[in-house]
DNA sequence: CTGAAAGCGCTTACAG
DNA sequence: CTGAAAGCGCTTACAG
């Protein structure tokens, strides 16, 4: 079976081309194709398999029901999961879904953001370098529908979906407080991120309301390259010199991480050191011992995401910015004692 | 800034379409443009920040410039890995990449296959539900460029991208019975998939080797859907009942879910069972005791099909079957004692 | 109710 | 060296 074009079945079935097309997008009442035409029509197409090029019929509708999704890295874990319910509601609405990661480089974002428009994507999902303020800018400016995830820009007005890092980590810290640690490292980052330094803020806080003097903790930022190198250096200085008794890991790689070097030294968990990791794993329930942890609505960043989209892009209130702080809820298990 | 077309392009200058066009694809010097006329081009296109609509380019040159993925599910570990690769090297050859997970419905799959093609992708890649032999065929038939990775249909000529399970699984079944192991259970999925019937069938021919009886296995298939809650049962049944002393998870999954039963119920690996797991996960060298586990070269897969793919699109040796059976790598850590 | 025609924004023989 | 024109496969006013 050969592939069919619209002009095949029109001549096929003697009409033109314009009735076919207008039949086959289902406004043949609309337009008061008789009945019986419209039925031979689908019938005719269906028996001989036809579907439409969509480059074509994109470029002339002047949309292509595709999205982009720019994130940091399609293999990590959290966006994957994101990814995954972000096609779901894609699909379900008739879009495909292109994915690009930026691997953190916001020059690389900046050509992938190009990209996708110039594919003529409807629109955009992006968690951000947070580096690219001007391109973000630019698509508002061009009145491209996108939102931000993960990462959001402060100063820019845009629709968003985040999650509050700030207070998750502070129940975090709150919750190793109550359970008696005094002496808490905070385990992050060297990345400009707000969500990184809102953690941090959630965990400062949480101490001094619990009047914790200050040479009492410990903050500690590693490179986003070099961390699985420098975590070793990091937790021997932590425990044998400073004399921690928890450490808080801002991110879940962080952790695994910073437990295998817990684990190397031979170190006691949770009755040396508590350890809690910003963000799950699927396997943080049988690590030895299971990791309490800060979880993140991931599904749900990925469905109100999309359905803040698909609202954009089909123009429903645009004037209205729409912001989602998600809750993060915090998942006690052993390794914070109790 | 407003956006910018080859033919505002060509009127601002005084040329035509067409010499625009054959300038920007760097064919200037073979049509013989003046090097004053291309440097204009080329300059006035810059600055004005042109970017031809791919739609359009892609209708023209019947060519879309971008590759469909479709595997069972983009938020699996050992997914999204792979596509991690794939666009990487996608990037690198001008490519864009279309994701869509099947999740192991055959149906859903041959309607994504059709939808990919219908966008006009210049090829793909598929890791099949392995029951749609007919739609892979197709694609075949059509001429369509196209690698099976993870799964391929034994009786259809394709290029492919695949592990040698088999090896893979006899191995390590050797590995078990190496160290003394007597009675060893295989845990599966319901599921069929030949990643998976080749696994098992290393497990049982390492057994034969060793003379072990059969009745000292114990050969046990969860369903897909119901597996964790499954999981409970098969191991209290193995454990107490049969009294085994090792466990081989044909997947992650199904290892994650086993060892967390085997917490549950106070088992201790490897000393009362050994426990082993094909494929592996970020976080298997710190759950306690670390998992011994069958590695897959999940960065290779992606770019070795990305490799074909692109040779079969770009029409080089078209008529050459390519097949690839990669080897895995035992990855030996404390859970099978020693 | 239906058709002829223009247009979406490119590319690419073809002519000169 | 460069331009006019056709074509890719659709959609959509417009006319009747």
């Amino acid at each position: 079976m050969k592939k069919i074009f619209l002009k095949d079945i029109a001549k096929e079935l003697g009409l033109s081309k314009a009735t076919v097309s207008l039949v086959l997008n289902n406004r043949g009442d609309e337009i008061k194709i008789s009945k019986e035409t419209q039925r031979k029509i689908k019938k005719f197409a269906k028996d001989h398999n036809y579907f439409p090029n969509q480059l074509a019929k994109g470029l002339s509708r002047g949309k292509s029901e595709s999205i982009g999704l720019i994130i940091p890295d399609i293999s990590n874990f959290f966006y994957s999961e994101i990814a995954g319910r972000i096609e779901k509601e894609a699909e379900k609405n008739g879009y495909n879904v292109i994915y690009s990661s930026t691997y953190e480089d916001p020059i690389r974002e900046a050509r992938l953001i190009n990209a996708m428009i110039n594919r003529q994507v409807d629109g955009l999902i992006i968690a951000s370098t947070q580096k690219n303020q001007k391109d973000i800018l630019n698509l508002k400016k061009n009145n491209i529908p996108f939102v931000l995830i993960d990462r959001h820009y402060p100063e820019i007005k845009t629709n968003y979906v985040i999650v509050d890092n700030y207070q998750g980590m502070r129940n975090a810290t709150e919750h190793l407080l109550k359970l008696g640690r005094k002496r808490i490292a905070f385990i992050t980052l060297k990345a400009k991120l707000t969500a990184l330094t809102e953690r941090h803020k959630g965990y400062k806080e949480a101490l001094e309301m619990y009047n914790i003097p200050i040479n009492n903790t410990s903050f500690v930022e590693l490179s986003s390259e070099g961390y699985p190198n420098e975590m070793g250096d990091a937790i021997r200085n932590l425990i044998s010199k400073v004399g921690m008794d928890a450490i808080i890991f801002s991110t879940n790689i962080l952790a695994v991480a910073g437990i295998r070097e817990l684990n190397k030294l031979g170190v006691a968990i949770p009755e040396k050191v508590a350890t809690l990791s910003f963000d799950e794993m699927g396997a943080f329930d049988i690590i030895a011992p299971p990791i309490t942890a800060i979880r993140q609505p991931v599904k749900d960043i990925g469905l109100q995401s999309m359905k803040i989209l698909l609202n954009t892009i089909n123009g429903e209130d645009t004037n209205i910015l729409k912001k989602r702080v998600l809750n993060t809820e915090l998942v006690i298990r052993k390794s914070c004692g109790s």
